[in-house]
DNA sequence: GTCTATATATTGATAGAC
DNA sequence: GTCTATCAATATATAGAC
């Protein structure tokens, strides 16, 4: 990839998620990106096709750098999916409870736009669902009716964008330790074998 | 209230929910509220003066129209929390599953914003953990340790946000009746007397 | 209180030299 | 491929008559 078309890339994906796209102008990228104009329009023809740009390599990062913490190995299902969330839980140390999650965002903002960027929103999160389902389907099997696996990974999605969404407009952790103690807590009532789940008295 | 302010309160919450607060233009304001420029300044002194009035529109309107849904008689707690659930899921088979959460859309938008904006979504996001832990308040006791009512609280509001936001990205009912299910289950687990908790084999 | 007209900055995008 | 200069449109906000 050419160098300044990743400069661009790289600023826009920064700039999309701390400001959202409609607050982030032409200017800021330009300045972001260290481009000038001209450069900019040879490799984009305009900001909207910037944000496809960026909405499909956040999907690359997502499975790159996301779900790959959930096929760690010598993680039970339980384990993976807790994995994930911790991997969550340091970007927003690191972030100090701000900027929430990028897909969420954008999700938000632009979500009823263009159909380039509904499909692509879409796709993002089949993408979260599937690397969600992969870490829980060796026990699939074992979810009480009329549960499925599918219930099962919808709600994991649902629960990690709300809890970031509220530790976000919190400012604070809490929130998200929070709801991941009552997933888990779930998920260990449903998997009591996972070596997650402590024994009950 | 003026009706000229009420007028433009009214279309401002509407286009801010549709399209967002940055995306929506004072030209945009101004049609849709049909009042022109110099009546608008002089009921508001700009448009996030308009952005703060609407926050706190729709906290009002949180309290009156959403949790009272959560304090109906005769509804066990459990069933107050999915009456709730019920509510939100009218809305969004009226919407088509498009618009989402009118909070959590300017949450995403707008939570590293300015205080007076940050602070009004963080008041909104509390008015809604109170609403749901008056629900559950009378079997906060029977709770497990080491869960709280707080804990519990914040996950409905969790589930609340990220399933509304999965269901629209969707553009389907699926992924919000899923999460609803899923923290059924996990409620009646917790609450295995309330009479929405079907007997277990 | 509301109108019309307008000010002024910023928007996304383009032109043409190099 | 990148530069500088600049376009036309749109942004928010204001002025002053009524």
């Amino acid at each position: 990839m050419h160098p300044t078309r990743a400069a661009i890339l790289t600023a826009a994906q920064r700039l999309f998620h701390e400001r959202g796209f409609h607050a982030t102008s032409m200017a800021d990228l330009l300045a972001a990106s260290g481009t000038g104009a001209g450069s900019f329009y040879y490799h984009f023809p305009g900001k909207d096709a910037v944000l496809t740009a960026v909405l499909d390599h956040l999907h690359e990062r997502l499975d790159r750098e996301v779900l790959a913490v959930g096929r760690a190995p010598g993680l039970s299902p339980v384990g993976r999916v807790r994995a994930i969330f911790g991997f969550y839980r340091a970007f927003l140390t690191a972030a100090q409870c701000r900027l929430g999650c990028p897909v969420g965002n954008l999700a938000g903002e632009l979500a009823d736009s263009a159909p380039e960027v509904a499909a692509r929103l879409h796709r993002l999160f089949a993408a979260w669902r599937t690397g969600i389902a992969d870490c829980l389907k060796p026990v699939a099997d074992r979810l009480p009716a009329p549960l499925t696996l599918d219930d099962v990974t919808t709600f994991v999605l649902t629960v990690m964008e709300g809890a970031v969404m509220q530790a976000r407009v919190a400012r604070d952790l809490l929130p998200f330790d929070q709801s991941v103690q009552c997933l888990t807590d779930w998920l260990c009532r449903l998997f009591p074998d996972d070596p997650v789940a402590k024994p009950r008295t």
